[in-house]
DNA sequence: ACCTGAACACCGTTCAAGT
DNA sequence: ACCTGAACACCGTTCAAGT
């Protein structure tokens, strides 16, 4: 655990570790982009064969994942204020924002055991909205109806958001759409025209889950 | 556009058109699967080769989104309720249904213009959800926030299920992740235990639609 | 105009062989 | 144990050349 491949006082001296790996992850994400992190790129990275990683890691989403568990479980900011709402509403942002931050994270996000496999914070985070539902009234199956609906929320708001931004060329290219609307057809999307795309840029996210938050507990209490 | 490629009777008879190549790309979806649908695989099924797909579409999104627009602009059931909140929730579900069975739109889905682009009946959903919340005193922008909150979930709620039916394993892996929760960390997830999976079954997207529906729709009128 | 083969620049993953 | 080169089985896309 503690052993150190750059003095590699053992026997056979491991040239990689896990450790090692993420470190070097994290240095290619940062200076090329998240997508150009490859087994291939990541074996360069580090000056050894593709086929090494495998030792260390199961396959790529493995790799993305311990990057995400490292960071997530760390990161997220635990103290949440104690009125219900207020509460469930802060660890649904604090989750948001964490993953947001992770752009590689929208390739593993989309799986229903997701916030469980980060562990640490995340799952607390979990644990605070799932339980705070069920001490304001809501029943188990109701307070687990709620996590998903938020959590499909987030995903979503993630997944287009990281989208959007990094392909600016759609930016022009959905305005000219906007313009092009039918004023017979959709009225109501064309008056409000290209005003939509500034609109769009708005965050709204938290709205989103406050309406979600109040539409359960008010169902249920 | 009347020419038929099975006479050839022009003078450069073109052996493919964009219709044929829409019509091979659903014929090894259906057969294969669309994880299959790679630009190779279409030529091959075409008896071309691959480089020639690319005089018909842009690009292997294009191809995606042309076989969408195919579908979605006309799939979509159109008669909605007058009730404003019944009527947005019915567009909501419609859109949700149609992208459901498609599976092979994930991949495209997570674009902010997105439903503009298949045009047609989506665009006509876009226009319900956003007019009907205008006419139900809404102002123009919390109409479009409404719709991106529907659209962030809808997005969400068909990304993780596509990517948890199409990984049964994902299933026993996540069970037995709940059976391993810390009691004292999270006791409220671990009394719910490996109920959370089954629960996780459930539909729950008409609740969460419907919660963002009335929260917006109260906080404008 | 339409189509071709060949090439470019990659992928993730496996595996027999070495040290 | 750990690491290697080489291979397997692919990708999307471009382009000079043919008909």
């Amino acid at each position: 655990m503690t052993q150190d491949a750059t003095t590699g006082r053992m026997g056979r001296p491991a040239r990689t570790s896990r450790d090692e790996i993420l470190r070097a992850a994290r240095i290619v994400i940062d200076r090329d982009g998240w997508q150009k992190l490859t087994i291939r790129a990541l074996g360069k990275e580090l000056g050894v064969g593709a086929a090494t990683i495998y030792h260390h890691v199961r396959d790529r989403e493995d790799l993305l994942i311990q990057l995400l568990v490292e960071h997530a479980g760390r990161s997220i900011d635990v103290s949440l204020p104690e009125e219900p709402e207020a509460r469930i509403l802060a660890a649904a942002v604090a989750i948001r924002d964490t993953l947001a931050a992770l752009p590689w994270a929208t390739e593993v996000l989309a799986t229903d055991g997701f916030l469980a496999r980060l562990g640490g914070r995340a799952v607390q985070m979990v644990e605070a909205i799932v339980a705070t539902a069920i001490a304001a009234g809501a029943s188990q199956e109701d307070a687990v109806a709620l996590f998903r609906n938020i959590w499909y929320l987030t995903v979503g708001e993630i997944q287009v958001r990281a989208r959007t931004d990094s392909r600016p060329e759609a930016r022009d290219a959905r305005a000219s759409r906007f313009a092009d609307l039918d004023a017979e057809a959709t009225p109501a999307l064309a008056s409000i025209g290209e005003q939509w795309v500034a609109w769009a840029a708005h965050d709204t996210y938290a709205d989103g889950v406050a309406s979600i938050i109040a539409g359960t507990l008010r169902r249920s209490g």
